[in-house]
DNA sequence: TCATCGTAACTTGTCGCCAAGTTGTTGTGT
DNA sequence: ACACAACAACTTGGCGACAAGTTACGATGA
């Protein structure tokens, strides 16, 4: 049961590696591919509702089902040096980033910890969407310790690009401290605002931002990338 | 329809986030949470079936379903001077390894080009597979140059450490080049391997591996790794 | 002959009901 | 009083039939 669903999963994912199935294509219907592997119409309608919950496919009812265009694929480089709008702008994409959201979080001891803030301090979480010719393609969350900037809660809403407001406040050389990479899935609100289905992985990448001169935190941040649109080269000699 | 599936996901997940929900517990009946939510069993089960899939919960029919025991969290760091092994090792795990196959591939253009081969010549695909503390965790693939290595065909098969086997074929010294990240979902056959559902993502790096001296590159490899297991710390001061 | 409308055949989407497994309670026998 | 068996109530698993949407073909009318 279970490996019938895979091996049909497989099957078509195959096709589609080999090229055998372009985008735009249609696929067998339920009952041509039940008849096809011998199996129940269930099953290949759970194979089918898995690839489209991966992002590969799209439903029509009484039409069909069809191969979606392929993401972009876009390959960051490891560098703590460089914004991600100036890696994206190097690499010559079209680059929209909205702010959505400004807000102050509840207590969280890692959090506080990392960001060498007291119990009673406030801690914001400020939030940019970004998009990458005019497709949504990954969620930026930075976390700033209030008492070092004081007036991150009315300017918030309006940043849309961290370093160009820690520069305002004085800061210019920034490095990198801790960057961790682990894969994880969309919530809803996620889902609604990278325009993705819920299987498709998300790339998170989490790390401390300090200045470079004193050594302090000036913000913890969580970014989370389209896995079927990034790659992340993490050569050593980038 | 899909929102409220996402939302019961969401829900469930903040519960055992917030250790609400621990490993053994049961969770609340299909129809139990159908009522709750107001949605069809129908909704509940799609929602249930996909933690299941990414492998939060397991399902026993006519019992209930139960959160999963979480799998170990293991932090690779990014050195290309060290192999998996001494790094396992390092961290004070129980690394179990066994080689899985051997087997010449097929042309493939890209692979052949980084392998610095001919159309003519043969290249071989060393698999092995890597349990921790008695637990499947990664598979690594090598492919190498038959030139290079002329009695890889024969010996493949035993291998269960490359690097062992480059220092017995008078290699000393290794760098690492173009190590690049991705994500993907485990094939029917993986899953096997790996012991997990086909909802987990695995974390798969490629990269080359060269002799430090000569500069030329001995193998091609492929890992994956348990996604579900393994975080990717990619600090540059590693 | 061509255009339009209706119906049949196809497609995906959903739901109710039955199947299969587990557990707890009740009744009966020792 | 205790043990065992049967049955009801619960659980997840699966399937057939119907619902909703699309397309193609055939019939009718101009």
């Amino acid at each position: 049961m279970y490996n019938k669903e895979t091996q049909i999963i497989d099957e078509i994912m195959q096709l589609m590696v080999n090229k055998a199935l372009t985008s735009g294509q249609k696929l067998p219907s339920e009952n041509a591919l039940a008849k096809k592997h011998n199996v129940p119409r269930m099953t290949v309608r759970n194979a089918l509702t898995t690839l489209e919950e991966r992002g590969y496919i799209y439903s029509v009812q009484g039409k069909g089902r069809f191969v979606k265009e392929k993401s972009m694929q876009i390959e960051l480089h490891l560098t703590g040096k460089k914004s991600f709008t100036d890696k994206m702008e190097q690499l010559g994409y079209d680059l929209t980033t909205k702010n959505i959201c400004c807000e102050k979080i509840n207590y969280d001891e890692k959090m506080y910890r990392r960001l060498q803030a007291d119990k009673d301090d406030s801690v914001y979480k400020i939030g940019r969407l970004r998009w990458i010719d005019d497709e949504p393609m990954a969620i930026h969350y930075s976390f700033v310790h209030a008492a070092r900037f004081p007036s991150i809660a009315g300017d918030g809403p309006n940043i849309t690009s961290m370093f160009a407001y820690y520069r305002k406040q004085g800061y210019h050389d920034f490095t990198s401290q801790k960057n961790v990479l682990s894969v994880t899935f969309p919530t809803e609100y996620e889902q609604k605002l990278l325009s993705c289905k819920r299987m498709v992985p998300l790339i998170l990448v989490e790390s401390d931002c300090l200045d470079a001169d004193s050594k302090q935190v000036l913000e913890h941040t969580k970014i989370l990338y389209r896995s079927d649109t990034f790659k992340y080269d993490i050569s050593m000699d980038a």
